[in-house]
RNA sequence: GGCCCGGUAGCUCAGUGGAUUAGAGCACCAGUCUUCGGAACUGGGUGUCGGGGGUUCGAAUCCCUCCCGGGUCGCCA
C-alpha cells in the first residue's frame, strides 16, 4: 500500500536518481528533526565521501539540478549547508490525505504487507484455578494490541489463549481439593477459594514431604487419566473460563483459540522421542531427559527423573501442533521477560531439530508491574491486584469525572463512558510506554485525564464529533480538491501531516512488535488537534467553503484518531 | 560469576543502524478565552543523556571498561 508520504519520498528519490549526480544507493532519506522547516532530508556527508566533493557543494550541485513537475508533491527544495531539505505542497498533501481518510474510513492506515500470511500469537495466558491479577493484564493487553496492529497491516491473525491448565501445580491445586474439599462458590469467588486452598496446601507442602509427594501424584494421576483427578480438572477448567470471560469481554479481547497446555498431553511422548532420536536429547542416569547446551545456553530438561513433564516439554508440542496445523510464518510469544531465557532455548531447540526452518519464533517480552513502594504484586505479600478489582475500580473512578464533567448524558450513557474511559486508561497505562520497561502502578497516572492519557485522546475525539454533530445533519466531508486546498495555515498543516503519519507508524509498530509507538502517534495528533482547534474556527469559518473544508479536516482527524485508538484496543466516544 | 533488559529534566517517559539548536507529559510559575466541549491552549528548562576511555570533522546514539537497578541460569511456569 503506497500512501501520501510513501509517494512524497518515492518523488524526492526518483528526482535525485534522475540528475545521475548521486548513485541510487548512497540516497539515504529521512525526516528532519522537527525544528527544521522541512518535510524529508537527504544528509550528503556519506555521499559526498564516496563522491570526493565537499556536502554542502554535494547538495547545492543538487538543488540547482532537481527538477519537479508543477504538481509535484514537493514543493520545495532548500540546501542547507550538508542537508538538502524537501518540503510538502500543502495543496496536494491535504488533497490526498483527506482523500484517503475519507475514501478508506476504518480502513485507513491499513496496509497488505503481511500478504495475508499467518501468524499465531500467544498471548494472555492466565492459570486456570486462578483469578486473572495484574500479572496477566500486561500480556493480554500487550497481545491484544499487536494482534490488531499485525492484522491491520495484512497478516492474518491467529490468537490462542494458552491457558496454564497442566503441569505440577495442578497436582498441588487437586491434592488440595481432596484434602480441603470443593469450593461451593462460583466465578471469581470460586477462583478465589481455590487460590486459598492452593497457598494453604503449598505452606503445609513446604513442612511435610508427604503432601509434596501427594501432589506430584496426583501430577502424574492426572496425567494418566485418573477419572476423578479428571473430573477436577475439568471443573476447574470451566470455572476459570467462565469467570476470565468477563475481564476479556470487558477488555475488548477474543481469541481464535484457547488450547491450553492440556491439549498437547497427547503429543509429549512422541515430542521427547524426536528429540531423543535426533539425539539432541539424552537421557540421565537418573532417567530424566536433559537437552544439553545449545548455542551456549544453559541445558535443560524435557522431561523429569520421575517421568513427568515440564513446560518445555509442551511448548515444543506446542510449536509443532501450530507449525502443522496452521502453516505460520511467525510465532509469536506475549509473555514476560522473565522467561526470556525459556524462549531463548526453546528457539534454540526448535533450529536444533530442524521442525520449521522458515518459521521465525518472536518473544515479546515485557516488564514487571511494582505496587506504589516499589514492591512486587503477589497474593503472598497480600498486595495483589486483581484484574476484576482493578477494572472495577477504574471504572468507579472514571464514572466520578464523568459525573462532574458532563452532566448532559444519562445515567446510561455516563456508565457506559465511564466503561470506556475507565478501561481506556487500564490499557493506555500498560501500551503508551515501551513494553519492556516496567511498571510502577501509580493510580494517578493511569487515571489521569491531561496530558499523555487515554482520556485526553478520548476527549480529542469527542471533540471532533461534537463540532460535526453541531455542523448539521448529514456528512460534512468532501473531497473535491478546490475546497481541500484552501487548507493552508501552519496548524492545518501541522494536523494533516500528523494524519499522514499513521501509516508509516502503523508499520513501524508492527515491525518493532511496539504498541507504543501508535500510542505515541495517537498523542501527538491529539495535540495538534488541539492547537488547531484553538486557532482555526470551523462552524464559522470566513467562508463557506473554508467551513467544508476544515469540517472534512475534524472529521478525518476524528476518525484517523479512532482508527488509532482501536489499534489499542481503546474505545471512541462521541461524547463523554 | 555468565547471559538479558533498563539507567536521558524533580517524577514518568520518547529519541539510540552518528549529522541542522537533545524532546514530551506530570509537578511548579505566569498567561489566554463574552466564539465550535477549559478533560483545552500559550509561555517559562543551568539536563554531568549513569561514570570513564576510544573511533569520528561530528556521539545520548558506535566500540571498550566500570557502576547502579531489575530479571534469569536442569527436574515451577
Amino acid at each position: 500500500m503506497e500512501y501520501v508520504l510513501d509517494r512524497f519520498v518515492a518523488e524526492v528519490r526518483s528526482a535525485i536518481n534522475a540528475t545521475g549526480n548521486v548513485p541510487a544507493d548512497l540516497v539515504d532519506l529521512q525526516p528532519p528533526k522537527a525544528n527544521i522547516p522541512a518535510d524529508l532530508a537527504f544528509p550528503s556527508f556519506r555521499a559526498a565521501r564516496e563522491l570526493g566533493v565537499t556536502p554542502p557543494r554535494l547538495t547545492q550541485e543538487l538543488a540547482a539540478a532537481l527538477q519537479f513537475a508543477p504538481d509535484s508533491l514537493v514543493a520545495e527544495v532548500v540546501a542547507s549547508g550538508p542537508f538538502l531539505n524537501f518540503g510538502l505542497n500543502p495543496q496536494r498533501l491535504a488533497i490526498e490525505v483527506l482523500g484517503d481518510i475519507t475514501r478508506m474510513g476504518d480502513t485507513y492506515g491499513h496496509d497488505d504487507l503481511g500478504q495475508q500470511q499467518t501468524i499465531v500469537i500467544d498471548y494472555s495466558s492466565p492459570n486456570v484455578a486462578k483469578r486473572m491479577h495484574v500479572g496477566h493484564i500486561r500480556s493480554t493487553i500487550i497481545g491484544q494490541s499487536l494482534v490488531h496492529i499485525l492484522r491491520a497491516l495484512g497478516f492474518a491473525m491467529i490468537g490462542d489463549n494458552h491457558l496454564g491448565d497442566w503441569g505440577k501445580q495442578f497436582g498441588v491445586i487437586i491434592a488440595a481439593i481432596k484434602r480441603y474439599g470443593k469450593p461451593t462458590s462460583e466465578g471469581e469467588m470460586a477462583l478465589e477459594a481455590l487460590e486459598e486452598r492452593y497457598v494453604r496446601y503449598s505452606n503445609e507442602m513446604q513442612l511435610d514431604e508427604a503432601l509434596d509427594d501427594e501432589a506430584r501424584h496426583c501430577s502424574l494421576r492426572l496425567e494418566q487419566g485418573d477419572p476423578e483427578a479428571r473430573d477436577l480438572w475439568q471443573w476447574c477448567v470451566e470455572t476459570t473460563l467462565e469467570a476470565n470471560q468477563k475481564n476479556y469481554d470487558r477488555l475488548g479481547v477474543s481469541f481464535e483459540h484457547t488450547y491450553g497446555e492440556s491439549f498437547y498431553e497427547s503429543m509429549l511422548t512422541d515430542v521427547i522421542a524426536l528429540a531423543l532420536q535426533q539425539g539432541i536429547a539424552q537421557t540421565d542416569e537418573d532417567g530424566a531427559v536433559v537437552v544439553p547446551s545449545l548455542d551456549n545456553l544453559p541445558s535443560f530438561l524435557l522431561q523429569r527423573s520421575d517421568g513427568g513433564t515440564l513446560y518445555m516439554t509442551r511448548d515444543l508440542a506446542t510449536v509443532l501442533f501450530r507449525v502443522e496445523q496452521f502453516r505460520p510464518v511467525r510465532l509469536i510469544y506475549v509473555v514476560g521477560s522473565q522467561q526470556e531465557l525459556h524462549f531463548r532455548q526453546l528457539t534454540a531447540l526448535v533450529k536444533a531439530l530442524a521442525i520449521a526452518p522458515e518459521i521465525e519464533l518472536i518473544h515479546v517480552g515485557f516488564g514487571t508491574i511494582f505496587d506504589a513502594q516499589g514492591q512486587p504484586l503477589s497474593t503472598r505479600r497480600g498486595n495483589m491486584i486483581y484484574l476484576q478489582h482493578l477494572l472495577d475500580d477504574a471504572v468507579a473512578r472514571a464514572r466520578k469525572i464523568v459525573e462532574t464533567k458532563n452532566d448532559e448524558l444519562s445515567e446510561e450513557e455516563k456508565d457506559r463512558v465511564a466503561e470506556q474511559v475507565g478501561i481506556g486508561a487500564v490499557i493506555y497505562n500498560d501500551l503508551y510506554q515501551d513494553s519492556r520497561r516496567n511498571i510502577t502502578l501509580d493510580w494517578e497516572r493511569m487515571l489521569a485525564t491531561e496530558g499523555n492519557s487515554a482520556t485526553y485522546l478520548q476527549y480529542s475525539h469527542a471533540r471532533c464529533c461534537s463540532i460535526l454533530r453541531r455542523a448539521g445533519a448529514g456528512d460534512p466531508r468532501v473531497t473535491d480538491a478546490a475546497t481541500l486546498s484552501l487548507l493552508t495555515q501552519g496548524t492545518e498543516q501541522q494536523l494533516i501531516k500528523h494524519l499522514a503519519r499513521l501509516p508509516e507508524a502503523i508499520r513501524e509498530a508492527g515491525q518493532r512488535y511496539a504498541p507504543f509507538v501508535i500510542a505515541d502517534w495517537c498523542y501527538t495528533t491529539a495535540r495538534a488537534f488541539g492547537v488547531f482547534f484553538e486557532q482555526c474556527p470551523v462552524l464559522k469559518a470566513d467562508s463557506p467553503s473554508l467551513r467544508d473544508a476544515r469540517l472534512t479536516l475534524v472529521a478525518a482527524t476524528a476518525q484517523a484518531l479512532k482508527n488509532g485508538l482501536h489499534l489499542l484496543g481503546i474505545q471512541s466516544p462521541e461524547r463523554m
